[in-house]
DNA sequence: AAGAATAACTAAACACTGTTCAGTAATATT
DNA sequence: AATATTACTGAACAGTGTTTAGTTATTCTT
């Protein structure tokens, strides 16, 4: 075989590697997660449901693969970021995206942040999940230079960073699983789940603002 | 047929529905919940599993059911703490306790606030999740209390429930879903993660504490 | 007491799911 | 042209939630 076709070859199967994750995606975002199953996903790309299995050993790995995509789409939504000086501003504003990147992509902040079966392929892998390592690790850094200001002054930076993180993952997962729709809705207190979620945010930035010395 | 007879079959008919429910209760906090079965529940009961379709309509309608259980369980935890009268303390208290219901129960935990089955068959039925709403209006009330004397002044009292809110759920979810450990891990900063988690809850614990006016 | 009605229960099936494996068809190498 | 390799698939396995037709067992009526 010459050195053309073979490299032909690996490109296609390459290309298809990939279309089956797009194929996949595209099913998760739609139908959401449970509901998608790898028939439905070889229907997509007119292949063999037993075809999938020869480019990704598991339903877990194609999920690991949309994993790294969606980390990589979180962490390029705080690049941005980088451009506000003020270190608190920058915090202010990546909370905002954060919440952000959750409601305008549900099904895979959910890939990222909820479920379990990914992060257990991840814990046999080793090697990577390096991707959502990196975003922790701006917001460490951001709260470091947060305390650089005269924030947070007596608080430990490790402890803080997990307790934002929390707040947020918090709001973004009650929002997405409906329960705080339930306990608004049944307070009639606000009907716009957004603006309550900005609400709240807002409300949580406030306290944070007073711990400046 | 005669009156005690009838009672007796009555008797009889909840007892079993009751059986239903335990045996779903251990089998999902032991074996976790997707990893649960029809059949499984009815093996345990020693009935085929049709029989249970008589008694509950849904895999759901079973879940909802464990679902007030769960709320009952959360309540009581709750109201132990009347007995604390300073209203920051009892809050800073109910946290914890908020903490020690998921990490003793994280299964329960799960049903209670993060699947969204049983929340679909709640917005069905309107009359309960009544306990639900409870355990968010202590919450309410508590920090009203607290705004009384003098924390949280000039803060919005439901959205500031609601950021309190998250962030226990955060902190709870991250936890039990292995989210927290892995980013812990990846750091080595911790790997006893219930002191992490505590860590965690006094910081935040230490935000709420300056925001005394 | 015998027959009709009702209640409790279940075997078996349906339409799914993820996954595996033997086997086929197409391509590449010799 | 014959062989080896590769890409792919049909069919099956073991499991899921759920439904339905049918079988017992019990109760009511005559």
């Amino acid at each position: 075989m010459d050195m053309g076709v073979a490299e032909r070859k690996e490109r296609h199967k390459e290309d298809l590697k990939k279309d089956i994750l797009t194929a996949a995606k595209e099913l998760f975002t739609q139908k959401g997660f449970e509901a998608t199953s790898i028939r439905a996903i070889a229907e997509k790309i007119e292949y063999s449901p037993a075809t999938i299995y020869l480019y990704y050993k598991d339903k877990n790995e194609i999920v690991h693969a949309l994993h790294q995509d969606g980390f990589r789409l979180l962490v390029s939504h705080f690049e941005v970021l980088n451009t506000v000086t003020n270190p608190f501003e920058r915090l202010k504003a990546m909370g905002r995206s954060y919440i952000q990147f959750a409601m305008q992509n549900p099904d895979i902040y959910q890939l990222l942040f909820v479920m379990k079966e990914p992060l257990e392929h991840v814990a046999n892998c080793f090697e990577d999940w390096h991707e959502g390592d990196r975003a922790f690790d701006i917001l460490l850094k951001t709260v470091g230079e947060c305390q650089g200001i005269g924030y947070f002054k007596d608080l430990d930076r490790t402890m803080l960073s997990f307790s934002i993180w929390s707040t947020m993952h918090g709001m973004c997962t009650l929002r997405i699983s409906g329960h705080l729709g339930h306990v608004a809705i049944a307070r009639a207190n606000q009907v716009d789940l957004d603006h309550l979620i900005s609400g709240a945010y807002e409300t949580y930035v406030a306290t944070l603002e007073k711990l400046k010395s």
